[in-house]
DNA sequence: CGCGACCTGCAT
DNA sequence: ATGCAGGTCGCG
């Protein structure tokens, strides 16, 4: 489920239901979550109050009235229950109360979800700029690809170069910009990167876009989920029709157009 | 750098 | 039964 669209869309979900309000009570249902946030610290949440939650790439922060921030990192399957969701669903890993009954709800099939909570906002968090940031520049850009030699379908999945693209997006937006995933990041000329960065943005703006359009509307998980390249091994390419190709990168799959991809 | 681990559900 | 999944860390 979470890539940046989708976190995008559950931070909305988690301000409307959370900012102002006193937290109450705090669940922590599996073992996994408990790791992350242990009885001691959830238990501490109780009586603060929610000022603000924030997306960085794919990871939530709610910035507490302590001056704490809880972090919420949905990794491959968490995401927060749509408020009115009466019946939980046994793969809720943790619930947390509010002072006028409402609650949010992580529900999380594979509990790989990570939930912490931090003293202070950390200074560096080992993240790039977001990928939606609007200050993200060309230039910055090349800077951080510059200095490694890895494949660029493996840099952009790097948190630290540009967070928030994940491996379904890094593969479209290769595809937009005709880049063969595998070109070493440090041998793609200004004005290839500069088509790069642009469609990066291009792709993950339609597809908030797409997304707003499938939760206002009835429109198919199947609709929304339909890409370019991502898991179309073997179809015909939307530019050129050549069969597109799947490889192995970095553990993960990347798919591309093998003849309008260089 | 590649790869297993973390977890569970789902398709084959 | 096996293998795979949209993420990330930590190991060798």
């Amino acid at each position: 489920m979470p890539e940046l669209p989708e976190v995008e869309h559950a931070t909305a979900i988690a301000r409307r239901i959370a900012v102002g309000r006193t937290i109450t009570s705090v669940r922590v249902l599996h073992p996994s979550q408990r790791r992350s946030l242990p009885a001691r610290a959830a238990k501490s949440l109780i009586g603060d109050r929610i000022l603000e939650v924030q997306r960085r790439g794919k990871s939530q922060r709610f910035r507490l009235a302590s001056g704490r921030e809880l972090h919420v990192h949905f990794r491959m399957t968490g995401d927060w229950l749509e408020p009115g969701t009466s019946e939980l669903p046994r793969t809720v890993r943790a619930v947390f109360g509010f002072d006028d009954g409402s609650r949010l709800v992580l529900d999380d099939p594979r509990a790989l979800s990570v939930v912490s909570l931090c003293a202070s906002p950390a200074a560096d968090d080992g993240l790039g700029p977001d990928a939606l940031d609007p200050g993200l520049t060309a230039t910055a850009f090349a800077a951080a690809l510059a200095t490694r030699r890895i494949p660029i379908k493996v840099a952009l999945l790097d948190q630290g170069v540009v967070a928030g693209i994940g491996n379904i997006y890094a593969s479209e937006a290769l595809w937009r910009a005709r880049l063969d995933p595998r070109t070493p990041s440090n041998r793609i000329d200004p004005s290839a990167l500069r088509t790069l960065l642009r469609a990066i943005r291009t792709t993950l703006t339609a597809a908030l876009k797409r997304q707003e359009r499938y939760y206002n509307s009835n429109a198919t998980a199947e609709e929304y989920s339909r890409f370019a390249v991502y898991d179309r091994e073997g179809e015909p390419c939307r530019r050129c029709r050549s069969r597109i190709k799947r490889i192995t990168q970095a553990a993960r799959s990347t798919y591309y157009c093998p003849k309008c991809q260089h």
